[in-house]
DNA sequence: GGTTAGGATTGG
């Protein structure tokens, strides 16, 4: 494999570290560029988990480094390079707020204080660095805990080229006093932190050796290695866990199972009394790294547990596809009887006796069953009770018991939960007709039974709070619009109020056309065809009830429709069009530069991968398009999520070429672009170097497709409305692409959530099992137009310049 | 420094 540029080299790595056979022999950027065997879980391995890739001695998708790094300048460049993750950051650009994760700072050590020991023991060691901005603040002080703080300590000296990454900012206290930064940055192994030091010239030879020795050279024991009594450093697949719980004695306990490749378990009893230096493990799949671990024998296997000193790191272990079948995360998803796992938020809490406490969560999803209600006083309930009665039908409640109550008394309100092996129950009440669906987080913690606290930070929580706030903004409006219709009404109640709502407000609205009047169904259906009318009217029923049908592919040209291709027809194409060998004449022309190897597996399968050069740089995978041979559809996907573009090619004789048009002439993001068959007329492929001439080409689908002569295919949803009013009733075809639903129809079938909130805009239109009268009221435009199917002629109906309301949505 | 827990659901 050659050697293209730091950015490109890693995005193969990660890609493609699951195709490459066992022990083979790699550059890999995490590890600056070591050779670095590779190793996989083979899926027997893997048991509940389905990592199936990962290189066990880099860790590279985690991008783990070691905390403190010696650096050279060799030509003018870092050696070993930086993590191409990595940007730097000016010290203008250090604001509290920002977010400065894959940043790094660089400065020159202009003063550094001796290591000193903070009140709890933990080593403290402070510098300043400065930068060469020439402006009027140019240092910044850098604080350093732990170990971390003792390595620099013995290596840092004034003069030396510091750069710092993976830091925390904080507001300096002392920016008054010492004139510097306003803020300082904080840094700690723990913290996943990283100093690289790239000693000053002059005292090279002595900084070097020094730093040489101390430098911390961290060996990672295989599971399969680790013997009785010793203290190790460990790197693992988190199997099972127990989040932090309030255990007997004085501490938290946090127990851990890891696996590795050498597919031994090690199952760990942390304990400590700072709820923070445990692990932060949110699910099965995350990968740990645990320093100062020790060993000892229990019941005839080897048990890790902390000892002085001990330090963890968690990395996101996402590599995909969903790890874990038991849980579910979603109210909506719950059924009875089950365990399972949920992400959410706290809306309220109370005591409900010694070892009962009433968590009162929602995650924005509805339950479709009826839920109980923990009886409680109102006066009990700690929550913002505006909040607590407008999510009234989106919370529930969830008893925790026993030792989960003194954590579940310590939770703030509004803080981001998961909740680990609730109970769903199935019960009912004598007075109740219908059985409701109860809640528990029982005693104990075996099956990893627990409560975590999710930072703001994790993505999921991001996710859930993007969607939570849609959900209530939705919920707010429709709360607003319905005080002003109190104002009329005579009733206090609310039900009365909003079934009122139902009947008289839309649930869509025009877009356009306000000052028309509306016809009735009936009149419609006796006029001629072609008019356009604005309605009123209910939606009985629509099709197709499984609303991913209604996604379809729409050429603008031809005009024709057709379905999308499954996942499998593109297998097929790619399988058929790996039968071609590559082509090496047409590799690295002056317009792009290929790489190519053959799997090692039985299929020997070649592998090329051509980069569209840009500006003659290479720099930046996620700005780059490339072409394909002899892929994968799983790798190709891989490819889509580091690279901006991806083109699946073949080659012939004198070019490359498109594949068949039932494969996607492009991936972008998790979007498949086709082409039509019927109007497309490819073009030869080094048109695309025309784009990747331009300064900074876009690579807008578009405009791929227009130099490649392909005629894009455009998502668009296609449903059938049966309209009724009192008169009679209408059959309308909905054709959208964004504008009804305010969901791109070409992002939905990659998009979880986007599906959940069509389903609820659906619910609301024609909401499931009401009567005719409860249903509510749509506000069209409809346009009547004629088909001739032979001697017939027919009149059809379609929606157009219509939305729905906005608090639907 | 000692202890805690040492994975293995269903009760209120």
């Amino acid at each position: 494999m050659s050697l293209i540029s730091g950015g490109m080299e890693a995005g193969l790595h990660d890609c493609f570290d699951y195709i490459l056979p066992l022990g083979t022999v790699i550059p890999c950027v995490a590890g600056a560029f070591q050779e670095h065997q590779v190793w996989f879980w083979t899926p027997e391995e893997a048991d509940t988990i389905n990592a199936t890739d990962r290189c066990f001695t880099c860790w590279s998708q985690h991008k783990a480094t070691m905390p403190v790094q010696l650096l050279k300048i060799i030509k003018g460049k870092y050696e070993p390079p930086l993590p191409s993750h990595l940007q730097r950051e000016d010290l203008k650009h250090l604001h509290a707020g920002l977010d400065h994760t894959n940043k790094y700072f660089q400065g020159v050590v202009i003063l550094s204080y001796p290591l000193t020991k903070l009140g709890d023991g933990t080593d403290f060691f402070k510098i300043v660095l400065q930068d060469n901005s020439c402006a009027r603040i140019d240092s910044i002080n850098i604080l350093i805990y732990g170990k971390m703080a003792d390595d620099c300590a013995k290596v840092i000296r004034n003069g030396d080229t510091c750069i710092v990454a993976g830091f925390k900012l904080a507001k300096s206290p002392t920016a008054r006093e010492d004139g510097r930064h306003g803020c300082h940055l904080e840094v700690s192994e723990e913290a996943g932190s990283a100093i690289y030091i790239y000693a000053q010239p002059s005292t090279t030879t002595a900084s070097e050796t020094a730093s040489a020795s101390v430098a911390p050279k961290y060996v990672y024991t295989p599971l399969d290695h680790l013997k009785d009594g010793t203290i190790v450093n460990l790197y693992g697949i988190v199997k099972f866990f127990k989040p932090p719980y309030v255990s007997k004695g004085t501490d938290y306990c946090s127990v851990v199972t890891l696996v590795d490749q050498s597919n031994v378990k090690l199952t760990c009893t942390l304990f400590n009394g700072n709820l923070d230096s445990l692990p932060k493990i949110y699910k099965i799949g995350d990968i740990v790294r645990f320093h100062r671990i020790k060993i000892r024998e229990y019941n005839g296997q080897m048990q890790g547990i902390t000892s002085a000193g001990f330090a963890s790191l968690t990395f996101d272990g996402t590599v995909g596809a969903p790890v874990v079948p038991r849980t579910s995360t979603k109210l909506s998803g719950v059924r009875p009887m089950l365990f399972f796992d949920l992400t959410c938020q706290l809306v309220g809490k109370a005591q409900v006796d010694g070892s009962s406490f009433l968590l009162k969560v929602w995650d924005g999803t509805k339950c479709p069953y009826p839920t109980w209600r923990v009886p409680i006083e109102a006066r009990d309930l700690e929550g913002e009770k505006v909040l607590l009665h407008r999510l009234r039908n989106l919370t529930v409640d969830i008893l925790v018991y026993d030792n989960h109550v003194q954590l579940a008394k310590s939770l703030k309100i509004g803080s981001f939960l998961r909740i680990y092996s609730i109970h769903t129950k199935q019960a009912s009440a004598e007075n109740e007709d219908v059985s409701h669906v109860e809640f528990h987080l029982h005693g104990g913690t075996c099956y990893g039974r627990g409560i975590g606290v999710l930072p703001e930070s994790h993505p999921d929580v991001k996710e859930l709070k993007t969607f939570l706030e849609s959900v209530e903004l939705a919920d707010s409006q429709s709360m607003d619009s319905m005080s002003s219709l109190e104002l009329d009404s005579t009733s206090n109640n609310i039900a009365d109020l909003e079934s009122q709502r139902c009947q008289q407000l839309s649930v869509t609205v025009l877009t356009d056309h306000q000052d028309l009047s509306n016809t009735v169904l009936k009149t419609i259906r006796n006029s001629r065809a072609p008019q356009q009318y604005r309605i009123r009217a209910k939606l009985r029923t629509f099709k197709p009830q499984k609303l991913y049908q209604s996604i379809k592919l729409h050429c603008s040209k031809c005009n024709s429709l057709q379905e999308v291709p499954d996942g499998d027809t593109f297998d097929l194409i790619l399988q058929g069009s790996a039968v071609t060998p590559p082509n090496p004449e047409l590799h690295s022309t002056s317009w792009y530069e290929s790489v190519m190897w053959t799997t090692q597996d039985q299929k020997q399968r070649k592998i090329t991968i051509h980069f569209v050069k840009h500006d003659e740089m290479l720099l930046y995978p996620e700005d780059t398009l490339l072409m394909i041979e002899g892929g994968t559809s799983k790798e190709i996907w891989k490819l889509t999520r580091r690279f901006k573009c991806v083109i699946p090619v073949r080659s012939t004789k004198n070019d490359l070429e498109l594949l068949d048009l039932s494969a996607p002439f492009l991936l972008q993001g998790k979007v498949k672009y086709y082409g039509c068959k019927q109007c497309s007329t490819p073009k030869p492929i080094k048109n695309l170097s025309s784009l990747a001439a331009e300064p900074r080409p876009s690579w807008e689908p578009t405009e791929i497709a227009q130099v490649l002569g392909i005629e894009p295919l455009q998502y668009v949803f296609i449903m059938k409305f049966t309209l009724v009013d009192g008169t009679g009733a209408l059959n309308a075809y909905l054709f959208d692409y964004e504008k009804f639903f305010q969901i791109p129809a070409s992002e939905i079938l990659s998009n979880n959530f986007l599906q959940q909130k069509m389903q609820m805009t659906m619910n609301t239109l024609c909401p499931p099992g009401r009567k005719l009268d409860d249903l509510p009221w749509l506000e069209c435009f409809i346009k009547s137009y004629n088909i001739t199917d032979g001697k017939k002629q027919q009149v059809y109906y379609q929606i157009f310049d219509t939305t729905v309301a906005e608090d639907v949505v």
